[in-house]
DNA sequence: TCAGAATCATCAAAGGTTTGATCATTTGGG
DNA sequence: CCCAAATGATCAAACCTTTGATGATTCTGA
């Protein structure tokens, strides 16, 4: 990569891809701009929503983003296995260890050891953590109204059918998962 | 929300969204049902493809995700302002800040203060800088390739349209944007 | 001109994530 | 039956992120 063309000196988060894609394709012939513009523009999106989701709904009241994606999966799911809320929540066995020592510090969650299986953990919301989810929620569903109002109504359909086809193909893209 | 109906037990991160927004739509009559699916739905792709990527490509290499997005920039862009790096590679200045000192350490980039202003900092890649980014970025590329095929060329121009929409709607939606 | 406001980077504290190791429990094959 | 392998959770070290505060520099308007 040479630098014979100036940035604009306006760079900003939202025109970086477009400057990115093409600066790219003209310098490495061999890059798959298609495809590098897709993955930019899908994690750009991405952070903005769950930027303002986070800052605007969870962190005022308490909670991190990680930590309302485990209240929220045991508030829809009941009480389950830490195993389970780890892998529907989107997080290593690891993560959500450490995560719910602050969760049960703060009265929102209970650990119990798993009935037929001693090496297993319970996972339960506590009183507090159904208050915390149920004005939570509502807030955060509100945001996500707003932001979906962006979009026509068949135009959000083909966005979670595309992205559901795209996440589908990680078979064949012999992706790597969280283990 | 009542525990009245018992979750599948084989709950997976993919088909949690299918049953979260049912469920949801179930007992919150209230609730935005199509635009959580999208929230939802946009994260999990998303989270798949970061994870693919710096599990399989950069942390082998020795650089984060993050490390990756500022090493990107500072290719594609040149030699640029702190401020600027952090605006588009979307982290905060004092997340860069902090970044910056890893960078630094592992011989990647380098600091400078800028000549018309002495509150700013200039920074630029070293000689391993661009090798790092060289190597990495044609592996990034080639997984994105793969994730990419999972789409039609035209599905993938209409995702990345309609994301476009959902980034311009923020304005509207009167997002909260990173300071 | 010159004080107050704005701007840039950094610090500090608290928290979440990753990889790889460890420990307890359970499972499965010989 | 029993020991080796697999599984579930946790730990440890290194790192990145957030918010809010601080210090240094530059800008601005009276």
């Amino acid at each position: 990569m040479t630098h014979n063309t100036a940035p604009p000196s306006d760079l900003t988060f939202w025109s970086f891809v477009d400057y990115a894609v093409r600066k790219a394709e003209r310098e490495l012939p061999s890059v798959d701009a298609e495809a590098m513009r897709m993955v930019l523009t899908l994690n750009r999106a991405t952070s903005m929503v769950v930027y303002d989701l986070e800052s605007s709904v969870h962190r005022p009241r308490g909670l991190t983003w990680p930590g309302f994606r485990v209240i929220f999966a045991l508030w829809l799911a009941g009480p389950m296995e830490a195993k389970t809320t780890a892998e529907i929540s989107g997080m290593s066995r690891a993560a959500l260890s450490a995560l719910l020592n602050t969760l049960e510090r703060d009265g929102l969650i209970v650990r119990e050891r798993a009935e037929h299986d001693r090496r297993a953990l319970q996972l339960s919301l506590t009183e507090a953590g159904y208050g915390a989810i149920l004005g939570g929620f509502r807030a955060h569903n509100r945001r996500e109204s707003a932001w979906a109002e962006a979009l026509e109504p068949d135009e959000r359909r083909e966005l979670v059918r595309l992205l559901n086809k795209l996440m589908a193909g990680s078979t064949t893209a012999r992706a790597k998962f969280r283990s």
